[in-house]
DNA sequence: CATTTATGGTTAAACGTTTAACCTACACTG
DNA sequence: CAGTGTAGGTTAAACGTTTAACCATAAATG
């Protein structure tokens, strides 16, 4: 692979000259410039980042590191920030952990390894593998023992009021509540308002924790198969799903039969 | 940030010998390598890629470039890839071009700058913007001028005939035809497929192109709305459900009123 | 005209690794 | 005991950039 060094003495000039005309750091007439600029193309010269990377300390790349790219949430979301950072002339290093902690790891690592200027997570668990040598935004879920990162958070036990509210307003009575995982901030956010709003206005005839998937748990099938509520309320867009899935499949119809209600509002 | 200058100098011993710690590539005495690993461990050691990639020339990693990471067959693909490029012990770069191809040549350039040991990618045009320097594979879209790289592609003329097929096995007569984006070879090839099929067989009333998305064109929308079939073929599943919408918008049951027939199989 | 200043270029060091080549001390062999 | 091999370590060069420091020439200034 071609290198400046290849393309300055193409181009009958200095390795400083040729990276100042590319970076535009310095002026150079422009007879030399165009001359370099010609001969980088013709000669298919890319810049190699490792080389700039170690010699500034800046990699301009900035990590993103998703739980799940199978969730429509998150592509959404990756879109988002990819286009911010292409913006800002940073490049994104794009990864998905696939709800395994330890991929997580290894994930974080590399992007320790890749010297990333930054970085944004969105943490399947709530525990950091090592000290991000980085700075970073975490976005939904607080880890222990992480003070000095940023933290955006939706306001997740707001939401859960909303759904219990909602299921109140429309005159319901009797729900079903098919809660994320426990080990989830925003899960148990979610729960907690939904919980407290309901309590003394709708009566909890069940509840089960399922995953944020649309793969329900064998005995969340079973409480949703049996009835006795007239709404359920899914912790997910993608729960919601796999709970009209099961009533589908046990003949109930929606919203005749029972109401469902879910939350990140996902195109599905 | 620490490197393996600071964690040779903390366990007392050469550059050369703390890479060979780390790495295994030389014996070292059990005792002296323990210091080592404990001190980096102890240092927050993370190992500078930008540099071994410098030396060796090899980034251990390679690329991915897809077209739209939202419509979901994509991160299908991207977790199958991630899941075999980490066992094999590369790093994946996963880039999304968005469906614009000026975003694509970008993502593409660096991919070349990070020097990855090669790349897989499905185009979302049929124009490279330059011979890229790394060995390359195509998914789906054969690439104007670039010869040398590896094509996989689904058999889409087939599955076309199979649409066709199917539609003419189920007794339909007056079928209407959601084509993809024509500029793409796959869309083409469905196209192709489904045509052959269904000359004499059945009747294509109307045909339509839209974009692989569940937004259709204004045209596209008026001739669902418009009746007069009892099967609508799509190119794609996103397709499909931007029928199905139509179809409710306009008050029609599916499967009753109109039959619909898509293409991937996406979870949705 | 003598001096300063701007313009356009070069030299060389440094970033963090890996790795061939080298070195030393010791154990083994005959 | 001379000679050979091996185990375990070090030295130093190289990868491709960027950039401070330097230099030469020409233009501007008084």
């Amino acid at each position: 692979m071609r290198g400046l060094r290849d393309v300055a003495k193409a181009a009958g000039v200095s390795i400083a000259t040729a990276s100042h005309v590319l970076n535009g750091t310095k002026a150079v007439r422009p007879q030399v410039a165009e001359r370099v600029l010609s001969v980088a193309q013709s000669l298919g010269y890319h810049l190699n980042r490792t080389g700039r990377t170690l010699r500034t300390g800046r990699s301009h790349t900035v990590g993103l590191l998703v739980p799940d790219l199978t969730n429509p949430f998150f592509p959404q979301f990756a879109q988002a920030v990819a286009r911010a950072t292409h913006e800002l002339g940073y490049a994104l290093l794009l990864f998905d952990s696939g709800n395994d902690s330890a991929i997580e790891a290894t994930a974080l690592n590399l992007l320790a390894e890749y010297r990333v200027d930054g970085a944004i997570w969105i943490p399947t668990g709530t525990q950091a593998p090592f000290v991000p040598p980085f700075p970073l935004v975490v976005v939904d879920r607080p880890l222990d023992g992480i003070t000095d990162a940023d933290l955006i958070q939706a306001d997740h036990e707001g939401g859960g009021t909303l759904l219990a509210a909602y299921a109140t307003r429309l005159g319901h009575e009797y729900v079903g509540l098919l809660s994320g995982p426990q080990s989830l901030a925003s899960a148990r956010q979610r729960r907690r308002g939904f919980i407290t709003e309901a309590t003394g206005r709708l009566n909890v005839v069940w509840e089960a924790e399922v995953p944020f998937s649309v793969e329900l748990s064998r005995d969340a099938e079973a409480k949703i198969a049996e009835g006795g509520v007239s709404l359920i309320a899914a912790a997910n867009d993608m729960v919601a799903i796999g709970a009209l899935r099961v009533l589908k499949h046990v003949g109930k119809r929606v919203p005749e039969d029972v109401s469902v209600l879910g939350f990140d509002d996902i195109p599905w």
